[in-house]
DNA sequence: GTCTATATTGCGATAGAC
DNA sequence: GTCTATCGCAATATAGAC
């Protein structure tokens, strides 16, 4: 195995198993198994468990184009919350396990959950909440909802579509090919509602 | 100690417990320890570490009320959906671990997953899914809506707001106070949306 | 940089006394 | 029903050869 290789290895192939079992549900000899790699390279390249953990976690952060930069170009205040329903379903589709490791660190936080997953989640909250207030300086919205509660409630529509997967695949057609017409649904009831 | 206090002890104080680290990420030595108890009563009494967190899990799906009935006693169908909103808001009040415990499950299932989580959801979605089926029978409800878009969406923003609540309590007020105005809030959003 | 071999610790579980 | 003591194993980590 040629220089490196070992390092990436090992990253690449603890993202599933870090992502399905957590940190906790994962020995050192079935991430070095997975990566063919001999254990004591854990050690040697990131100091134990944990490091490479937290390299994992890194490197899927990493990864991630910036959301909040995507956001702020656009103007009209109300295709800015549709940019970012539609970037968080991009997103997960094209990193299955992003959403695992948010939530698993919500749920159940390590070291990284202060370093990494808050700072990140903060950020993205906060760039909703000034979209928010710039649609209410254009008078777009109402001018009775609370900023937080509209911003999470957005958050929440799209998140929770895809936390939910494993226990309602037999309810719901979660397919890709449907996306569109989520996206769609979710902005609708964002702007409209549901009534008549 | 009395007869059965044990097995009530290891229960109760191991929830906090299996609720903030997941089953992995406890000893049977830390659950003994919190319980004041003999680390053998955990083999003993659940026949292990699995059968104590299967017995903490039991045991916080049996204290919930029916949620299912409670929204199909409801006549009116809009009404069925706010119900849903606020009991899942004292739920969660009521009982501060329950989330985690979803969540866990959803993100790392163990074998609890498929016997007390996945149903449990597929009920309360089942549940949703009828009433919407029914706000379209009375004309409720915009006929060109997604029956699971739209359920999803609302169960996401209330339960991704108290998600969040580790990553954004100093960006957002989630004190119980606000409860009320929380479920106004979304109620709104979901009904009329939030254009002018 | 990668291996083998091993040190060390902590784990879950239980046998057996009371 | 509860305890002590311990078994057997798997965990992470590392020393040292190559």
């Amino acid at each position: 195995m040629s220089d490196g290789d070992c390092r990436d290895n090992l990253i690449a192939s603890s993202l599933p198993l870090f992502a399905a079992k957590g940190l906790n549900g994962v020995s050192v000899r079935e991430l070095a198994a997975a990566a063919g790699v001999n254990l004591s390279m854990i050690s040697y390249y990131f100091g134990g468990k944990e490091g490479l953990y937290a390299a994992v976690l890194t490197d899927q952060f990493a990864i991630l184009g910036k959301l909040d930069e995507l956001v702020q170009r656009e103007t009209d205040t109300l295709r800015k919350f549709e940019l970012y329903v539609r970037a968080t379903v991009t997103r997960y589709r094209k990193n299955p396990y992003l959403l695992r490791f948010y939530t698993s660190e919500l749920t159940n936080p390590t070291a990284s959950f202060e370093t990494i997953i808050k700072p990140a989640i903060k950020n993205v909250v906060q760039t909703l909440l000034d979209a928010f207030a710039d649609a209410l300086s254009h008078e777009d919205f109402r001018a009775d909802l609370d900023p937080a509660d509209t911003v999470l409630a957005l958050a929440g529509m799209i998140n929770f579509y895809f936390l939910l997967e494993p226990a309602t695949a037999e309810l719901v057609d979660h397919s890709p090919e449907r996306d569109e017409e989520l996206v769609r649904h979710i902005m609708d009831i964002f702007t409209r509602g549901v009534l008549k």
